[in-house]
DNA sequence: TTGCTCCTCACGTCACGTGAGGTGGC
DNA sequence: TTGCTCCTCACGTCACGTGAGGTGGC
């Protein structure tokens, strides 16, 4: 099938599709006529699956890494469990960072909600930013 | 003050300061001997200002319009609120987003203690990605 | 002269998205 | 011929980090 079967299929865009051309993850067969990119049901099911396994935090390279030791004809799973332990790791602190940003962003909105506008000075250039306090009048 | 000197007193790498200088948040003065930056005490303020605003999530392209509004000599406060109500929407998004995935990968992590590691076949790659049930021993 | 700092390109990161410019299929 | 799909560059995104190759200061 062509790019844009495939892409309705699995739903996701030929850009996407084609991206994965590149780098190397899919390798469809070529038309030798009219360089058209002939995908298979096999190329199909390598699609699902790196869909599947982006969608449980695996980046592309691990993905790409996971295939040729599937290739090769050797389980993957070990190679699985080990880069999923670093991932959930990553996870966790990227999570524990977002909470914060998010809590602090929360709380200035409402620091915020008392405070005027105010004109920028030499010393200061948004005082909602820079901090609590009042500003303009002196 | 030269670049190093400004790094190591708000806690910065020179690239940063380098990055921001080249993207135009930043415009120390240059001694026409030798090229090398001069950055004033303003530049130090409003460096640190940069960093409190990315630390509250706005991004440096956010930053940039705040700054050229400030610069103008009018207050950037109404244009604050409306990029903050947008960033905070988005991280509510994101952090939402993230905490699904996190547990996804947490479930995923479970379910494989008790599943073995399996040889690939022409159906399928890797069972611990592709789902549950078992797989080699037919 | 040596070792340190400074400089400017320019490319890499991550996973695509987006034109531009050209071709095949019906 | 028209309209749709396909193709390949090649650059943009975000916030830097990282060489490479060269220069100033002491």
């Amino acid at each position: 099938m062509k790019v844009s079967e495939l892409a309705q299929r699995v739903d996701v865009s030929t850009d996407t599709i084609r991206h994965y051309v590149r780098i190397g993850l899919l390798e469809p067969g070529i038309d030798p006529d009219n360089q058209y990119k002939q995908f298979s049901s096999q190329d199909e099911k390598r699609l699902r699956f790196i869909l599947k396994a982006k969608s449980l935090g695996f980046s592309l390279q691990d993905i790409q890494a996971i295939l040729d030791q599937a290739d090769k004809g050797q389980s993957p799973c070990p190679q699985v469990r080990t880069i999923m332990q670093k991932r959930l790791l990553e996870a966790e602190k990227q999570l524990q960072q977002m909470q914060q940003n998010y809590q602090q962003m929360q709380q200035a909105v409402q620091r915020w909600q008392t405070q005027p506008d105010c004109e920028p000075t030499s010393e200061h250039i948004c005082h909602l930013i820079e901090g609590r306090g009042d500003c303009c009048h002196e």
